[in-house]
DNA sequence: CACTTGACCTGTCCGC
DNA sequence: TGCGGACAGGTCAAGT
């Protein structure tokens, strides 16, 4: 589930490996992956030049020397990786054993570059998707139009955080701090470990949430991002790199994907629950609702 | 407008 | 071993 921490990771990626690249061909399988026309592709991704992978929220934002910007959204299953000509004939490779499968079943769009090197597009669920938009229409797109502020820059004081939650003060502090539009890049996963870290059930309503344990919380969730991004982010199921690597920040989780463990501050078993529709892990015993 | 739920997909896991 | 169903969760559309 590329949230924040995976697209950056991503994104740091690509910058070092296709800034500068030239494209050479796509191969698109599924018009649901890509739906540009094919006369967009040709003319404006074909032959373009890597100038910049820049990042909004959970989107990938490739700048091309067209003009154009390609815009990728993993959701839930999207991997974006990258393959030189010399891995490709066996230069060898830290995950020789992922990237020399690829292309797979999952993979959907492929870019070829003129070095020889490729950029798969792989999504098992079919829920991303690539778009190619002028670069200065990005803004104008109706999710970047509504998409709340992002958490690691330094303008996002925890004044504008509470700010921004009060359009959603009758719901769980979960389902707000998962609405895009009030903050921009968390999901699942650093949900539960900011509630956690921050000690408030993620069932409280946004209103009934102290003012202190709402500052608390903003530090607790800039501080899970940035950890998480040092570790490469979280590989629960199958999210990569662009290189094909795993992120490692699941093993430092404190409460995701840990039901039945101990809780690392209480000892009492982390529980797994429902709480906006999604699955959600607390502990009880440390996260009391507030007032 | 605030809020909730279902749809979009496919692979995996669990119980029978 | 096979099979049906629940589950995973980012975002949007449609519902109340």
């Amino acid at each position: 589930m590329p949230e924040l921490p995976e697209v950056e990771t991503v994104r740091l990626g690509l910058r070092r490996l296709v800034v500068g690249e030239k494209v050479a061909s796509v191969e698109n399988d599924t018009e649901k992956s890509f739906p540009n026309e094919r006369n967009a592709v040709d003319e404006f991704l074909l032959n373009a030049t890597v100038i910049d992978v820049r990042r909004r929220a959970k989107v990938l934002l490739i700048d091309l020397s067209t003009n154009y910007t390609l815009m990728v959204h993993l959701k839930m299953t999207g991997q974006l990786v990258y393959v030189s000509e010399d891995v490709r004939f066996g230069a060898g490779h830290p995950n020789d054993s992922l990237v020399n499968q690829l292309p797979d079943r999952s993979t959907r769009v492929t870019i070829t570059f003129t070095s020889g090197g490729k950029l798969y597009f792989n999504d098992q669920r079919k829920f991303g998707w690539m778009k190619l938009l002028p670069t200065q229409l990005v803004p104008e797109d109706p999710f970047m139009l509504k998409v709340g502020p992002e958490p690691l820059e330094n303008s996002f004081t925890p004044e504008l955080f509470i700010e921004r939650l009060k359009r959603r003060k009758n719901t769980s502090i979960k389902a707000a701090i998962l609405d895009q539009t009030v903050l921009a890049g968390i999901g699942n996963i650093y949900a539960d470990e900011g509630l956690w870290g921050a000690m408030i059930h993620p069932s409280t309503p946004v209103k009934d949430v102290a003012v202190n344990d709402l500052k608390k919380l903003h530090t607790e969730l800039v501080d899970v991002l940035k950890l998480s991004i040092e570790k490469g982010g979280s590989t629960d199921r199958n999210y990569v790199d662009a290189e094909g690597r795993r992120g490692s920040y699941i093993d430092f989780a404190r409460v995701f994907r840990r039901e039945g463990l101990a809780c690392p501050r209480c000892s009492s078993p982390i529980e797994k629950i429902r709480v906006a529709g999604r699955g959600t892990h607390v502990c009880s015993q440390c996260q009391k609702r507030t007032q």
